[in-house]
DNA sequence: CGAGTTCTGTACTGATCTTTCCATAACTGA
DNA sequence: TCAGTTATGGAAAGATCAGTACAGAACTCG
């Protein structure tokens, strides 16, 4: 019918989103954009309307994706619940860790987002707050069956430990942008699962 | 000498901290630094120089005044250390639901600078090293004279117990932005203190 | 090959950004 | 009272911002 594309939409689209991970939705240009994409200005505007509308979808492929992984690690069958827990607190270490520029963490696009844009942003706010229930479902469905396992504590309710749960990753997030190192993090996730065990 | 000013520098100050912690360094404009110090572009370059030098004075102003509150509290003589930590949990909590607006947290600014601003700004990166620092060095101590005491659990040293607190009262400040209520960060310092007395 | 459609690069718009300039105001010490 | 100094208000500089207009390029389908 027409002139095709002569990028990928999905990778226009996960260069935006780093950039948007990296440096924060205000402190990135237009001009950041077209250098992250490599596409000009016209093929922004016309592939992905505005800026904010960049954003947004950038943030959604980025809670679908790491969400969805967490969601898989919780739910992967033939492993006990603290072992799911565990596996989650090295992904999330990992993910802290593979992607340093200058040796710091980048952090979490949806704990950045929370923090620049809640209640500032009521798209943004939906979006975070979708993916948070859905993470604290999935962390309270593992409690509840560590608690019936007998491997998690029962002092405190399902709904308070994925609370606990989901702080102190949001935590570890934000320990790592601070310049903490591996075996930190590992200590802080060590610790938690510890916590969750009831020693 | 010459003509005195008109305002008083701390009381504009703290209106500049307050703009920059609602609302982020980036998405804060001089013309809202005018409107929330009450004072004209004129007074207020000659004043604090820049935005960025504004913003610097209002984050060491923001550590200084918070971390000097934590620190009082867990160095508060006649306390157990665990009391002193629920009391420093009871001022986190307190903290993250007395300046509320739209019945959202604006969080901490700490926490916010962190994100915003970590790996991109040397200035606030060495401010909030030296204030991490502080606060980890007095958690620690805490934990040492706790575990010392036997009322703090042995089963982490104090390095590590110290990083878990401190990642949980950030994760605390990410879920208070996230819309969490007050019975809920109150269920989520009470399973960190439980976890560090070891049950 | 040509009509129709979409994509792309360049140049531009109008708004807003931080910062500066400058004339005037308001004060102090002599 | 007046010379000297700093504060203030308003205007504007100069850069950058998000977004748009438009002409030409690149494709498909008939």
């Amino acid at each position: 019918m027409a002139r095709p594309r002569l990028f990928d939409e999905e990778r226009a689209l996960d260069a935006a989103m780093h950039a948007f991970w990296v440096n924060g939705y205000e402190a990135t240009s237009t001009q950041d954009l077209c250098e992250a994409t490599g596409l000009g200005r016209s093929s922004i505007y016309n592939t992905f309307h505005s800026k904010h509308d960049l954003f947004r979808r950038a943030l959604a492929r980025y809670t679908e994706s790491m969400t969805g992984q967490q969601l898989a690690i919780l739910e992967e069958a033939g492993r006990g619940p603290l072992e799911r827990i565990e596996a989650l607190f090295a992904r999330v270490v990992q993910q802290e860790f593979e992607s340093r520029g200058d040796g710091r963490s980048i952090g979490c696009l949806t704990v950045n987002t929370v923090v620049e844009m809640a209640g500032r942003d009521p798209e943004a706010d939906r979006l975070l707050e979708r993916d948070l229930e859905r993470r604290l479902d999935a962390f309270r469905a593992v409690m509840e069956e560590g608690q019936r396992a007998g491997v998690i504590t029962t002092g405190r309710d399902a709904h308070a430990l994925a609370h606990f749960l989901n702080a102190v990753i949001g935590g570890m997030r934000v320990s790592g942008q601070s310049g903490a190192d591996r075996a930190t993090l590992e200590a802080v996730a060590a610790t938690t699962v510890d916590a969750l065990r009831g020693r």
